[in-house]
DNA sequence: GCCTTTCTTTAGAATAGTTCTAATTACTAC
DNA sequence: GTAGTAATTAGAACTATTCTAAAGAAAGGC
């Protein structure tokens, strides 16, 4: 079984889960995302699928995100007033916005800094998310 | 001699440090962002600013703000894809933002804790600036 | 297998927030 | 005062995204 079957069999499932359905649009705008993992934006992800699809539309493409958000398989990350990019990325991480090349890297964390992190909150303060941004220069170009 | 008199002050040396003239659209902008800490967004800023300067415009809000930003008095703070907030607290601080209320709370951050949240980076990530903002809800309506 | 209902996709219009443009006004330097 | 520069202003333009309404696709009942 290849791997776009297991990855497609894995967004049925969530997909079913939210009483939502697996369409072609849906699976090819996820498989997208899992084969080019820069944090494309809309614009770019409905280039790409434009290329294997060529009948969908942009609306599409964004409600495709939209629900891959919804079902948490893919987070979407905001720099300032960018446009929104996506990653498929469920591992807790940061994101390094390297301001001159414009690239985004995926920085891990370690749950014991997520920890540190949470308990600067003063009591009353329940946070069902935590976002870490670096903004500045990576010295290699990387994957 | 007033608090303000002495904001004006600190503005004006500011502003001429970057080859800019203090202006009275950029005081009072300034002046409305410290006499109400709430991060507003730059509509809410204009309808606090219009009501003692009808004449200002929505574009010299935005320039002046910007401007505020450029010299380092004010913070651009932004949650997903909201408008920005403006937010004139100069210590190192996260941003918890309450979903229900849509309140910004200012979360101090020790030193300590930005050093250990830096010290994820790989070598060859050099961040010029980090990040930390909560989404959830908080307990008291607080200031 | 049809019928009905519900979900999804699509193209294009609409929206929100912000920036741009070009004209006017206000300073500053000489 | 005059010339040169900087800042403000109103409105147009722009970008990213969402909405609208119509058409298409899938599922369930019988
Ligand atoms: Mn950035
Ligand atoms: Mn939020
Ligand atoms: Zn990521
Ligand atoms: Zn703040």
């Amino acid at each position: 079984m290849s791997i776009a079957t297991l990855n497609a069999a894995a967004l049925a499932q969530r997909l079913a889960d939210s009483g939502l359905r697996a369409t072609p649009q849906r699976e090819i705008v996820y498989d997208m995302l899992l084969k080019k993992r820069d944090h494309p934006t809309a614009d770019e992800v409905f280039a790409r699928v434009k290329a294997a699809r060529p009948t969908i539309s942009l609306a599409t493409v964004y409600n495709c995100l939209q629900t891959l958000v919804s079902c948490d398989l893919v987070r979407a990350v905001n720099f300032e007033r960018g446009p929104t990019r996506y990653c498929p990325n469920l591992r807790p991480h940061a994101h390094f916005h390297d301001e001159k090349s414009g690239q985004t890297h995926d920085i891990d964390l370690p749950p014991r800094l997520l920890e540190k992190v949470r308990s600067v909150l003063p009591r009353g303060f329940a946070a069902k998310s935590v976002e870490i941004t670096f903004h500045g220069q990576a010295r290699h170009a990387s994957r």
